[in-house]
DNA sequence: AATCTATATAATAGAATGCTTATGTAATAT
DNA sequence: ATATTACATAAGCATTCTATTATATAGATT
């Protein structure tokens, strides 16, 4: 792990919409029609951002039925990042809390 | 300060060279053609990295000379992040000494 | 004053990113 | 078996990013 494998974790958290689903999951795991209906975002758009986070290992999937289930790796070497960088900006939790709640009760599963 | 903000920072870190110069000012003043010594790259490249640090408030700059010398800026809000983010990542430290080895009397100050 | 030197800014081209629409796939339900 | 549902992937397009070359600027040197 050199500096250009980090600066690649940070272009992928440096993005709104992913860094929100991290804040997300490290509430509670989550379906992907809760990030839909959270960010008013079509299902690929939502899909192509879970990818990438996959694809670094930070995130992982549950299938179960209809729906897959998302949540962090806590295996992930990068999981112990996550915890640290939300409560060093204590105004996150809020935010997410909001989030989860316009959510709640409308998704699909 | 929201997650949009704090995906902001990351995007500016999550780049290899951006991250590089700021490992690099971690440890000491750094001027401009220091840069485009270890990097290899276009002095107007530098000059354009480096403004999307100071536009963070993240680098300050100070004139001597001919030379800018760059810095990270203590009193910046996000300033606290940067040893906790490169202690996190232990390789770093051999990496950046490389970097600074390699632009070491070779530079033009 | 004229000239260097280090750096900043402008203009621009190519690559990468993130969305949308369309389509594929795998599991469930009828 | 067929249809339905949640999700993934592909293709296309607009926007953003990052480099380069060319030019401007401000302080030092002659």
């Amino acid at each position: 792990m050199n500096i250009s494998d980090t600066a690649e974790i940070f272009k992928v958290l440096g993005d709104t919409t992913r860094l929100s689903m991290i804040a997300m999951m490290n509430k509670k795991e989550c379906c992907v029609c809760d990030f839909t209906e959270c960010f008013g975002m079509s299902q690929p758009a939502v899909s192509q951002h879970l990818k990438k986070l996959r694809n670094l290992g930070l995130v992982k999937a549950r299938k179960d039925g209809y729906w897959t289930y998302l949540s962090l790796d806590k295996e992930s070497k990068y999981y112990d990042m996550i915890p640290a960088l939300i409560s060093a900006i204590p105004e996150i939790d809020a935010q997410v809390d909001q989030l989860l709640s316009a959510c709640e009760g409308e998704s699909c599963c």
